[in-house]
DNA sequence: GGTTCGACCTAACGAACGTTCGACCGACCG
DNA sequence: CGGTCGGTCGAACGTTCGTTAGGTCGAACC
């Protein structure tokens, strides 16, 4: 792993634990074994770092995700294995999706262009979903009426599971990810 | 309005729209007219204003939804009606909900007992809610496996509105609430 | 009418912030 | 062997941070 990599995992670590304000740039120097000015030589900025994490880990999830279910015959099949791989990929890679999600407001305001980049990213992905749906609809498989809205409610809940899920607790993270693709397919969108 | 209640309302702003860490005090006071050290008169310390924040809005959320469903007779909707009124009030108090949501984690860290203090607040509403889709259950309502999970999942999808309506867009508000009640209630629970 | 007191002020504290600069140092290259 | 260069350093820049101390001023109270 290179260094750059390694300021990437600290800083998305600490940010993901502490928030992008509440770290400073020698803290993440510090979490590496160098000192902070020596950031500058791998990111311009503190913004430019927080935009190499938000993009990498929203380009990561959307290439591993979307080739993953085309595999499958039915669109109910196909949004089952959408819903389960995010819910597992959003447990295993939790500390750069909470990044993702939480701190992307850092970049609209401060850098538009770059927030523009990977919001469509994370729209390319929600259309997809959307056009599942309506296919699945147009098939017969699903009873729900309205798709684009259909696709928020599945997205807000499998983005949720984060929020509340601990390995600690009742739930394995595999039981968690059956049960809400059940609830999506067969709850949400009505699934035959 | 007190000027104690001024500052509560010109910070809850400033942290939905900046995040904690990103406004200082200076700023808070600046919005309401006085100079950031007046701010002590009023709170100990900008962790007090945030708890302040926390607790006030919680609470009143709280106290507004759980006696709003005792008029309906069965339990689908009791809970139908919970999730209508839950979209629609975080709507329209959606920047105190953000703060409650997304800087709850700054007390958890730097003052465990106002956190386990809020966060027994809501996982009162939680317990509620479950209690309904229990009784439901045994009142032969709904037809899902699981009340916790499913008591997650709802208020999963619940507080994701905030997280992309927008009143310029497609949607009312009423539209989404009463929507996403029958997702809740007809998708989710399997209601009959 | 003198006193008390809440509300607010100015000024300053030490610390941390993001960032810049110039130097150093070891590895590689011709 | 001399020179280049990527990587890192210490030191400092100006700014902002949360917070404190002490003073001012007008209204309320006895």
């Amino acid at each position: 792993m290179s260094r750059r990599e390694e300021v990437i995992v600290a800083a998305t670590e600490l940010f993901a634990r502490d928030g992008f304000h509440a770290v400073g740039m020698r803290a993440i120097a510090e979490a590496v074994g160098i000192r902070g000015s020596s950031l500058y030589h791998y990111f311009p900025s503190k913004l430019d770092l927080l935009h190499a994490i938000a993009l990498d880990s929203t380009r990561a999830f959307i290439e591993t995700q979307l080739p993953s279910v085309e595999a499958f015959p039915s669109y109910a099949d196909r949004i089952r294995q959408l819903i389960q791989a995010h819910v597992l990929y959003f447990h295993v890679h939790r500390q750069e999706e909470a990044v993702g999600l939480r701190e992307l407001q850092e970049l609209r305001e401060n850098a538009p262009a770059r927030y523009a980049e990977i919001q469509a990213i994370r729209r390319s992905y929600q259309d997809a979903l959307e056009r599942m749906i309506v296919a699945g609809m147009a098939a017969g498989e699903f009873e729900c009426e309205d798709a684009h809205l259909a696709a928020l409610a599945v997205l807000g809940l499998v983005n949720s599971v984060n929020d509340w899920f601990r390995v600690t607790g009742h739930y394995t993270i595999d039981h968690v990810a059956v049960s809400y693709a059940q609830i999506g397919v067969g709850g949400i969108l009505g699934g035959r």
